[in-house]
RNA sequence: UGAGGGAUAGUUUAAUGGCAAAACAACGGACUCUGACUCCGUCGUUCCUGGUUCGAGUCCAGGUCCCUCAGCCA
């Protein structure tokens, strides 16, 4: 099924997978696991994860788990469960019957602490937060010892069992593995694994009063399931003794974990915590505003699974830090709609044409190709009346040079339909702005060619006024105006790069009654400008599309180098 | 004299010690009933210094710069 294109680069994951295989480390099998915290949506970063992760899996003949590492009840929520569920699947992958939460192992973790305490392995710290702190010592500096870290086996057996029975207020006790305070990796410095935490949570309600800290939760985690490969963003570099030496004094199955860099991409920001900010400070409509780089912000915004797997296999896999060009989404999106996206023709900004010569009452039909890229997609009928309307940047009463299209006494071509040239402008004498434009078109170019076979420069996309649908179009553009949105001035923040014209919404549009069909969620090639999704808000009363992204326009970068 | 990680075109990623490559971006051109698409071309002291070698992005030594970690978050 998968025609092998063999142009993937490789990447020092897939080599590391390999070798597992071959030295047979694993048994020759590839199992990994997909583990989002249950606590706000996915974006692209997340995306790139997700497809390394069931990618890496699918490769080499394995499976995929999707586990939610839901071990801190108070910032976890049902709501994101399902939209990461939905978004996983939008994606384009399964994980089968292999749905998992941290919380599924609660029972078992627990009885792996009190076998790390029965080791001697763990205790229980009754300084406070405040106290640990201090005693952990600094990066340069090794922390001390508490002074409860030498209870007897005894106790601690007993005091951690009160924990779970109740019997303590958050924050009095914890449990902490006993590893060495003096470490130069203060993840190793008696790391807490579990705190108290009177809270309901999402899954077990109200059985647990004590929760696993990630570093006690992950690795087991990982273990139970039998995972081979746990691949995990950079910063948990620090992190991967930790992981082993669980999995070691447990004495249980030990997965490999590998660290990869995690994406950034320009113009915008990527972590949960600044898009939570984004959200609640209203700066965007909501989690799936499509200025959003969620995945249910892109999805809305009209990217398909496709392309945004497509960027994630281009950008690679490797450990160095590294900020993509958010050019290259955009590219694989076009890449993607140009193949499949029905033309169709929108006039955003409308500028009346009456076409002079043209009878009256009479309404001819043209037939258009759907898709030059696949003639498979077929054509449809679009009328024509003496009344069109055409893209007011395509007329200029006084051209600058390299522009091709409607001027006074200049002919160009009305796609599909007639050739016509300006013979008069009409214009508000207050305010000397253009109302409409009158021209002839020849009969003979009617299907858009002429019999002589003479060349225009121009070629208009158009509609009949007559005919034309009402649409509001909403025009996005990045939503920061730097491509570091962190490059600001002292004393501010991401936020003071908000790009106030991210988000541009025209409601006089006029599209082509084709269009009346059209489902939400579909997306389309409007002709000459870009590629535009129906948004969920779109109705039978009025249409509504997201530009999803515009196409090239060298004439404005030609416009660009003029006006230097 | 804390620990860990990283450095290859503008960007991202490749390259059993053997001609430094691809994609994106930019620029120039061809084509065009989308100024789209497509096609062609242009754009490099592999962080530095030395060493090993017939041959080094790759191996060795020393250095420089950048990133991460001091939550009872994940």
């Amino acid at each position: 099924m998968t025609t092998e294109e063999s142009t993937v680069p490789s990447n020092f994951i897939r080599k590391m997978v390999e070798e597992d295989n071959q030295t047979g480390k694993f048994g020759g099998q590839v199992h990994t696991r997909f583990p989002p915290e249950p606590n706000g949506y996915l974006h692209v970063g997340h995306a790139k994860a997700i497809c390394l992760d069931f990618g890496i899996a699918a490769e080499y003949g394995g499976l995929c788990n999707l586990r939610f590492d839901d071990t801190n009840p108070v910032k976890e929520e049902e709501e994101f469960v399902e939209s990461i569920q939905e978004d996983v699947r939008w994606l384009g992958f399964d994980w089968e019957d292999r749905l998992f939460y941290a919380s599924d192992y609660f029972d078992q973790l627990y009885q792996w602490a009190v076998q790390l305490i029965k080791n001697g392995k763990a205790y229980v710290d009754s300084l406070s937060a405040d106290e640990i702190r201090e005693y952990r010592g600094t990066l340069t500096e090794p922390g001390k010892e508490s002074p409860y870290r030498n209870r007897s086996i005894q106790e601690n057996l007993d005091l951690f069992e009160r924990m779970r029975a109740g019997e303590f207020e958050n924050g009095t006790h914890v449990l902490r593995a006993k590893i060495d305070m003096t470490s130069g990796n203060l993840n190793m410095r008696d790391p807490v694994m579990y705190r108290i935490l009177h809270a309901a949570h999402h899954r077990t309600g109200d059985k647990w009063c004590i929760y696993p800290m990630y570093d006690y939760a992950h690795g087991q985690s990982d273990s139970i399931e039998g995972i081979t490969h746990s691949f995990c963003t950079i910063e948990y570099e620090d992190h991967r003794p930790l992981y082993d030496w669980f999995l070691d004094e447990l004495g249980v199955y030990h997965p490999r974990q590998i660290e990869f860099a995690p994406l950034n991409l320009s113009y915008t920001v990527l972590s949960k915590r600044k898009l939570l900010r984004l959200v609640s400070e209203k700066h965007v409509n909501g989690w799936d505003d499509p200025r959003m780089p969620t995945l249910s912000g892109l999805r809305r915004r009209g990217y398909t699974p496709e392309s945004i797997r497509d960027f994630c296999e281009r950008i690679g896999v490797a450990k160095n830090e590294s900020v993509v060009d958010i050019a290259l989404l955009e590219h694989t999106l076009r890449e993607d709609l140009n193949k499949r996206a029905q033309r169709v023709m929108a006039v955003l900004r409308p500028l009346k044409v009456v076409i002079d010569n043209y009878p009256e009452d009479q309404v001819e039909e043209f037939e258009v190709i759907n898709n030059p890229e696949d003639p498979d997609m077929g054509s449809r009928k679009v009328p024509f009346s003496r009344v069109v309307y055409i893209e007011r940047e395509d007329f200029l009463e006084d051209p600058p040079k390299k522009f091709f299209r409607l001027a006074p006494g200049r002919e160009v071509r009305l796609k599909s339909a007639y050739y016509i040239t300006c013979v008069d402008v009409v214009k508000d004498e207050q305010t000397g702005q253009i109302l409409e434009v009158h021209c002839t078109y020849d009969p003979e170019s009617r299907g858009g060619g002429t019999p002589d076979k003479r060349k225009v420069r121009g070629t208009l996309h158009w509609v009949s006024a007559a005919h034309a649908l009402d649409a509001e179009v909403r025009l996005y553009d990045y939503l920061f105006s730097k491509p570091d949105p962190e490059n600001v001035e002292e004393g501010s923040d991401f936020t003071a790069n908000l790009n106030p014209d991210s988000l541009e919404s025209l409601t006089f549009c006029k599209v082509e009654p084709d269009l009346a069909k059209a489902a939400p969620g579909s997306r389309y090639q409007f002709l000459r400008q870009g590629y535009f999704a129906v948004d969920p808000d779109s109705s039978d009363e009025k249409l509504v599309f997201n530009r999803a992204v515009s196409l090239r326009d060298t004439w404005a970068k030609i416009q660009k180098t003029q006006k230097k």
